[in-house]
RNA sequence: GGUUCCGUAGCUCAGUUGGAUAGAGCAGCAGCCUUCUAAGCUGCGGGUCAGGCGUUCGAACCGCCUCGGAAUCACCA
């Protein structure tokens, strides 16, 4: 037996047929865990199942009550609250419970559904190092791309790198120019840094040159579109596009400084792919389905020869495919990708994690899919994340409030090894431990603090308060991981086992504590089917709430009962296998001690 | 104006298909380290779930309307 719900859903009916009979076919039996609060485990709704039995909630409560303590032996007990049965399960029923889970080889692992699905997420532009946004995207990506493997899908994560464009250019123009031939190795920045450090400088000569114009009588317009350097970057885009062997080598050059930083960047954050794309690679895809869309007549030609789409009657707009020169844009690219993805890897499903500021173009996106008739344009999935926001509000690089992610990152492990410090926990003699230590701890603090939060809604990101290390945060859950396992330690030192004896007393809390366990497979599956690491950075915080009321008020090592004290070493071993399987599909390492 | 999303305690956020008296954390106050890790535990105060109408035995959740906020609607990506 696997799924409890399910078990007592099955005898709750069965009870409804034998004390009903035909009237109770196919009332909905709602089975839900009973709130803190009263007494029992499950408790099961009976206001919907009122039509049948003809009788008050409380008799027909009652009624089932019975029959089921007497016919289902794993039935133990039962109380009624007005409308509702709660029902209690034996102690030998969840100690036999905690027994299946400590001997299920794939617990948090569920069965392989066969699927293959790809998640894209990061897709950065190579202009500048990652932010704040960026840390967010990623986190998520990473995380939802775990948990769908632990639903038992394949996954191929992939990354789409912006890598061409106007952007770059602008950085390579301002390099050329102001450089000095800088390096990362001859300047020690990293080269994502040092790249967008030419972005910068780029917007600084711009703007000069723009007010310069403006000062000489042109208007504002005129002034954006004539400065000298920003002609420059354009006329570099277009001997990027012939491939100009000089502009090609820089664009190279800068790129290859870019991806090393980004993978020093990715390393730290963790996270990591199967599959990397390239925009300059993949920015031609998608043409064949114009000429698809053409014949079909979803796309309509303009008699200046660019391609659009009419989604008027759909609610939307009008949207352009292929410019009147011929050449594709973004949604272009998009629609091609989108194709050769499920083309070359058979995809059952495609999530994309882009912030809300592209709900937009997605909409459109399978719209137009669906129009040409391929039907896995539903099992395309946009994961919209919203904004992060700082108490000053948004991000804004013109005023200097981007946080990047690396500084970040760093802030974050230099406070968490501070904090240990002060709290007197790092033992002189392991300083490489506490290094380690201190960077899962720092790091599981600005994950914990993202992934807890609903993808879909804007977030607000207070440095001081994300610092914080106590309360519902990554390291309150990786203490209580670290606090197990110690007594683990003492308990082998001691050569006490843990083990499930048939017959052992449980408490209240143990009960509870079990029932939690036993929900893994099912957070895990709800947060698979929300695309949602919330769901299951809520389920670890539970737990390790759970388990820390519990480790206050009994003692494990102590406890004279030899069977109680291996039962519980059992369940205390099982809830920090539990907090690492979660925190672990969070992209979140617990450390053995801390 | 169109589309999509959001609005829950002073602040940051949970609330899984509609269920019992709406929950945490932070901040504030009061306690608890001679005992398995005090990054912890216990208690107190704090709410018109933006507002209204409807559906239902029952609504923070579903439907309609209003108000407030965000994103987006380029021959940019």
């Amino acid at each position: 037996m696997v799924n409890i719900e399910e078990f007592l859903t099955r005898s709750a009916g069965e009870a409804l047929a034998a004390l009903y009979g035909e009237k109770a076919q196919g009332a909905p039996i709602q089975i839900q865990k009973t709130r803190k609060e009263f007494q029992g485990d499950y408790t099961l709704v009976v206001f919907p199942l009122l039509k049948a039995s003809g009788t008050g909630p409380e008799q027909t409560a009652q009624a089932i009550g019975q029959w089921m303590q007497g016919n289902a032996q794993q039935v133990s007990g039962f109380n009624v609250v007005k409308g509702f049965l709660n029902l209690s399960l034996s102690d030998e029923f969840w100690a036999g419970r905690l027994a299946e889970i400590r001997q299920a080889e794939g617990f948090g692992q569920l069965p392989a559904t066969g699927k293959t699905v790809m998640v894209e997420y990061s897709s950065p532009n190579t202009n500048k190092p990652l932010h704040l946004g960026h840390i967010r995207n990623n986190l998520l990506g990473y995380s939802v791309a775990e948990i769908l493997k632990a639903c038992g899908h394949k996954v191929i994560k992939a990354n789409l790198v912006n890598d061409r464009g106007i952007h770059i250019c602008k950085s390579m123009i301002a390099w050329l120019r102001y450089g000095n031939g800088e390096t990362p190795r001859s300047s020690g920045m990293k080269g994502d840094h040092l790249v967008g450090k030419y972005y910068v400088e780029f917007d600084k000569h711009y703007k000069a040159e723009i007010k310069e114009l403006t000062a000489a009588g042109s208007s504002e317009e005129e002034a954006k579109k004539n400065a000298p350097i920003i002609l420059a970057a354009q006329d570099m885009l277009r001997k990027w596009e012939s491939k100009d062997p000089e502009v090609y080598g820089l664009w190279e050059k800068m790129n290859g400084w870019v991806y090393e930083g980004f993978d020093a960047t990715y390393k730290a954050m963790g996270v990591d792919f199967d599959k990397m794309y390239y925009e300059s690679q993949t920015y031609m895809l998608g043409k064949e389905l114009v000429g698809q869309g053409l014949e079909k007549g979803v796309f309509k030609k303009d008699p200046d020869g660019s391609v659009w789409i009419d989604l008027t009657a759909d609610g939307l707009d009008r949207k352009l495919l292929l410019r009147s020169d011929g050449t594709s844009v973004y949604m272009t690219q998009d629609l091609g990708t989108a194709y050769e993805r499920f083309r070359e890897f058979s995809l059952d499903d495609l999530v994309y994690v882009v912030g809300n500021e592209q709900n937009y173009h997605f909409q459109v996106l399978k719209l137009i899919l669906s129009k040409l008739g391929y039907a896995w344009a539903d099992h395309i999935t946009h994961l919209s994340y919203g904004m992060v926001e700082l108490p000053e509000g948004r991000m804004k690089s013109r005023e200097g409030t981007v946080v990047d992610a690396d500084d970040l990152m760093e802030e974050m492990v230099a406070t968490a090894r501070q904090m240990s410090e002060e709290l007197g926990k790092v033992d002189a003699a392991d300083a490489a431990e506490a290094e380690k230590v201190g960077r899962m701890v720092g790091m599981g603090a600005l994950k914990y603090f993202i992934l807890k939060v609903d993808p879909k809604k804007t977030m607000l990101f207070d440095p001081k308060e994300s610092i914080d290390f106590n309360g519902n945060t990554g390291p309150f859950i990786q203490y209580t991981h670290a606090r197990i396992r110690s007594v683990m330690r003492k308990a082998a030192e001691a050569g006490y086992k843990a083990e499930v004896a048939a017959g052992t007393p449980l408490l209240e809390e143990e009960r509870r504590l079990i029932s939690q366990i036993n929900d893994l497979p099912a957070a895990i599956g709800a947060a698979g089917e929300n695309f949602s690491p919330a769901l299951l950075a809520n389920y670890a915080y539970e737990l390790a709430k759970t388990f820390n009321g519990y480790y206050h008020d009994h003692s494990i090592l102590h406890e004279a009962d030899p069977a109680v004290r291996s039962m519980r070493l059992a369940l205390a071993e099982r809830c920090a296998a539990t907090i690492a399987r979660a925190m672990g599909l969070l992209g979140i390492d617990v450390p053995e001690k801390m």
